[in-house]
DNA sequence: CTGAAAGCGCTAACAT
DNA sequence: ATGTTAGCGCTTTCAG
């Protein structure tokens, strides 16, 4: 392994010059910066990063914390998060909550004993709520989804209430009356939904069922489950919406064990939308994300953060789509 | 920030002391020891991970290098890869190559130069090639997805050949004799797959109607196009193998377009079984990749090569499973 | 414009 | 059993 001294010595100058030159600083002589920069090549040199991190209290790794790496919506989201990471010269690392504080929190300790630049963190509905807790963190963070304006982060978010409430009334316009609702336990995004989802049926003066309305593990299992619940009672739900995906799948296959029929028999939206959502027969309404943005945005947002700490800091709303397919009858 | 002297301080006692207690090493007094401990809980001392990284020469980061992070595939070995990770105290940090061998080259110096403890590489066709550089890299690394013999690493796969042997096989004998195949261009599994494929055609004494056998990027919009190709075809296929479920959604999307059935008009089959795999009507016939179990497995290798650099290396393969639906209406 | 030297926070010989 | 001390490889004052 070859260091700066071994750089120094062949060039012959000392460990400082060689570090400016290698940090483009002022000061150096053309001539001995070309010196310096052959023998780089020549020793084929590479800076220590964990000294440099260590000496110069700074890193040029950024960090991702979301709450299920599999679903769909993260994907795209890391996809656009290591895109703007590399054309800076960052690396990503990629933690998983599901969903656990614990896992949470250990997970950000770890990441600040690395000295980590900084992360960008989908939170667990307990950490928004003892929300002080970040500040304590002493790096710079971005939140995605979920606002969080009385503290020191940068956030990027859709407006979830409108969305669902939007999807919502999309269904209750084209004449769905008894509206059941699966929305994700324990996520922000899970609640907001739901609360855009109650505020469409008290718009359009509809009763919300109660027996309709569940919370579930934001996973397929539990999204089936739920859902063969919904359809064994007397009266069942004539339209079904859900939070995301991973739910929308499982009621898919709830819906198909008990051999209905969509839109005939009942109707089915969703958020995100997925190759899966284009792909089925027929094909799925959906609140499209642009999950992609939002995972460019934050990754943008946190490095100018890193570059400038005393930026002021920033809310960025992105906007949401409603696409409209077959599984709703339209 | 609380370091290890302020502990020593407090506790009365020197920085070795301290350091001593925490690596749980032994020729400590009990007594001694406990004040330590207390002392740490009392000031919410954590080690800074950089610094230990730099005197110890070793870190708790592995890394993990795919080709494309949005590949289904990838991410349920992300899911296992992280869950092993986070059970032996490490964490992972996750880069995209997008099969570019230059980015891969640069992702894997950058991770030495973050000393990073180990990689689990999914590498590019070329990176194969000339696979002498990868012990350049001087660090524990486990190869997933491609044999790699003659060489000091760890490897764990799936026999691609015989997968795709056995799904082609599947197809003959269900009757389909111009049999489409759409490959990864560039990729190592594209390739094996493609030889398993031509295998399985010859052993049926299937003559190989070369105009239908494609490589592509292994993405949904260039396995629509090559796909509309086959189709337009004079004689067109009446079956498609797929190296991948992303290639397979762009065959579904042009089969829809040209609207044509399946499997009446034309059979597919492909490799991975994803939610939307079985959601789809008919659903589709895949072999599945054990591909929790990869990561895992891949994860599992790695650490323990890291704690025991000269364990004999391995090679893991995996058994994979075909599962009939009926899109090759069996 | 360049070099000498201190030191980031920690671990591991080597003493005692 | 514990303390002293010398670095890990780098950046950054401070002198010159």
């Amino acid at each position: 392994m070859v260091k700066i001294k071994d750089v120094a010595n062949a060039a012959g100058v000392s460990t400082a010059t060689v570090s400016r030159v290698l940090a483009n600083k002022p000061h150096v002589r053309r001539e001995v910066h070309d010196r310096v920069m052959k023998v780089v090549k020549k020793l084929n040199y590479r800076p220590n990063r964990v000294a440099q991190n260590l000496r110069s209290n700074s890193s040029k790794i950024i960090a991702l914390v979301v709450s299920d790496i599999e679903n769909p919506f993260f994907q795209r989201v890391s996809r656009a998060v290591d895109d703007a990471a590399y054309e800076h010269g960052y690396i990503v690392m990629l933690c998983n909550t599901d969903e656990n504080p614990v896992k949470e929190e250990s997970c950000l300790n770890l990441l600040r004993d690395e000295n980590v630049a900084g992360v960008i963190l989908s939170p667990t509905r307990q950490t928004i709520e003892r929300f002080t807790d970040i500040p304590a963190l002493n790096m710079p963070v971005v939140i995605v989804d979920r606002h969080a304006n009385n503290l020191e982060v940068d956030n990027v978010l859709i407006d979830n209430v409108q969305s669902a409430h939007i999807l919502t009334s999309h269904l209750i316009e084209h004449g769905y009356q008894r509206i059941g609702g699966i929305f994700g336990v324990g996520s922000n995004t899970g609640s907001l939904r739901h609360e855009g989802f109650m505020q469409a049926l008290k718009d359009h003066n509809i009763k919300p069922a109660t027996e309709l309305i569940k919370f579930a593990n934001p996973r397929e299992d539990d999204g089936f489950k739920t859902t063969m619940n919904l359809l064994n009672l007397e009266s069942r739900p004539d339209a079904i919406i859900t939070s995301n995906s991973l739910l929308a799948a499982g009621v898919l296959l709830a819906i198909r064990e008990s051999k209905l029929t969509i839109p005939k028999d009942i109707a089915l939206a969703s958020f995100d939308d997925t190759t899966c959502a284009q792909l089925l027969e027929p094909a799925m309404t959906v609140i499209d994300q642009p999950t992609y943005e939002i995972g460019r945005t934050a990754a943008e947002l946190l490095i100018k953060r890193i570059q400038d700490p005393t930026r002021s800091n920033r809310e960025v709303v992105l906007k949401t789509k409603l696409i409209i397919r077959q599984s709703c009858g339209c």
